[in-house]
DNA sequence: CACGAGCTTTGATATGTATCAGTACGAATC
DNA sequence: GATTCGTACTGATACATATCAAAGCTCGTG
């Protein structure tokens, strides 16, 4: 089922049979796009919503220099662009960091499912605030946090999502992201960043070497962090 | 009617009367609540979301020694803490800036809208996607700009905002907030913002003085702050 | 197999913002 | 009318991060 990670780790098996198919039979098509490519262009009329199947996309806004700040950095089972569907436009840019493999929803498809499932468009609808609640996160981080806080935030959250997935085992995962990536996610330079990683290296917390993280310590690099994972939940009750 | 303006400037006209009645049926209570008072707690299970009606409210996050980030700041229209209806807890805290009047929706009742009116659903899930637009300017601004950029494009935004619900007349509006509060959404301490305050009024951009904001040079504030406003009306095409 | 482009790493210096330590002012309270 | 408390403002110094400059490394490509 190429839609079988949508919502693993957060509620999928609140889905029914029925529902799980319904979304899987929404599909419109699945397309392979290779690393470091744009997907969508800010201020693009769209009518397609993008389900990643595989690999890692980044969304991202450009300011006056045409420097990015990353604002999101998605992993599989994420609805990239759902939040398109009722918007119709992108205030920014989507791009691949690896490549990837997206499975499409045609929006008039969606229209469907929202006129004849509110349960399934209620967990569509809470999928878009769980980006919002990694954006109010990563707002907290940028403001409150310093260069080694906010690296470290930054792997403790992707720890956490890949694990939801099977993606990452016992801190370790690969991640295709350069130190200027990570200068753009985090509001550094890509100068500063390599000064980080170095320090968090030689307290023993994590490696990050070849596309390949190794958090060492976890609990540790969380303290530094001020992580606490609750919000990748949903903070849900149950 | 208590809810006019919610979505003002920003589709409301999509709403057919039928809607707009739904809506307004569906106010559980309106509640006065003081300056200065917490509405919500993080973690708290709840069952009804709030629509802000009068005054100001921010969202907030604490760091470990219990500083303050503020991740957004509302005003009358915004339906503060709908995405509780479908994540059920919050992440975060909310509390008064100055006094405010706000309308209480029982979760029960917004169900009942979800099963029958999927437009205004939509619209709901919308007005959701709009505070994550914001969440994401906030990142590039935290991420990407200097101190007197963040404190120009917070100033733009709230103007902007103001203006849609009529609230702000030729770049001047109230706004009950103190400097360490701008301090505390910007990521700054309260003394630089004393001194970014100084610095934009000395190039007579803005005067910001017993809650009273009065934006002098429209364009040269926006450039400062890298401010395009169209992330506010959610891209949309019409 | 050599080359080049981008990534990683290092050092020296510059700059922006925090921190510390107050003073001044204004509005509410007694 | 004096007092107090929060808010606004100022100066001196410390620190974190940016900037500039350059060398070494790796991997894909011709």
């Amino acid at each position: 089922m190429i839609s079988e990670k949508f919502l693993m780790g957060r509620g999928r098996h609140e889905l029914s049979d029925e529902e799980k198919q319904v979304l899987e039979d929404s599909i419109g098509s699945v397309r392979l796009v290779p690393a470091r490519k744009q997907i969508v262009r800010a201020g693009d009329l769209i009518d397609t919503s993008t389900l990643l199947v595989e690999g890692f996309v980044c969304r991202y806004m450009d300011d006056r220099e045409g420097q990015r700040q990353l604002v999101a950095v998605h992993v599989p089972g994420d609805f990239v662009d759902l939040h398109a569907f009722p918007m119709k436009r992108l205030d920014h840019d989507i791009a691949t960091l690896g490549p990837v493999k997206i499975a499409c929803f045609d929006h008039r498809t969606l229209q469907g499912i929202t006129e004849r499932y509110p349960h399934l468009t209620q967990k569509l609808w809470f999928s878009t605030l769980l980006d919002a609640a990694m954006h109010r996160e990563w707002i907290f981080r940028l403001g409150r946090l310093g260069a080694e806080g906010r690296i470290a935030h930054l792997f403790c959250e992707l720890n956490v999502k890949l694990e939801m997935v099977g993606m990452a085992v016992d801190g370790r995962f690969k991640l295709p992201m350069t130190q200027p990536d990570l200068a753009e996610a985090s509001g550094l330079t890509g100068v500063h960043v390599n000064r980080v990683l170095r320090a968090l290296r030689e307290k023993n917390l994590l490696t990050f070497k070849a596309g390949e993280v190794n958090i060492l310590d976890r609990k540790a690099l969380a303290a530094v962090a001020e992580f606490e994972p609750q919000y990748l939940y949903g903070s849900r009750g149950d």
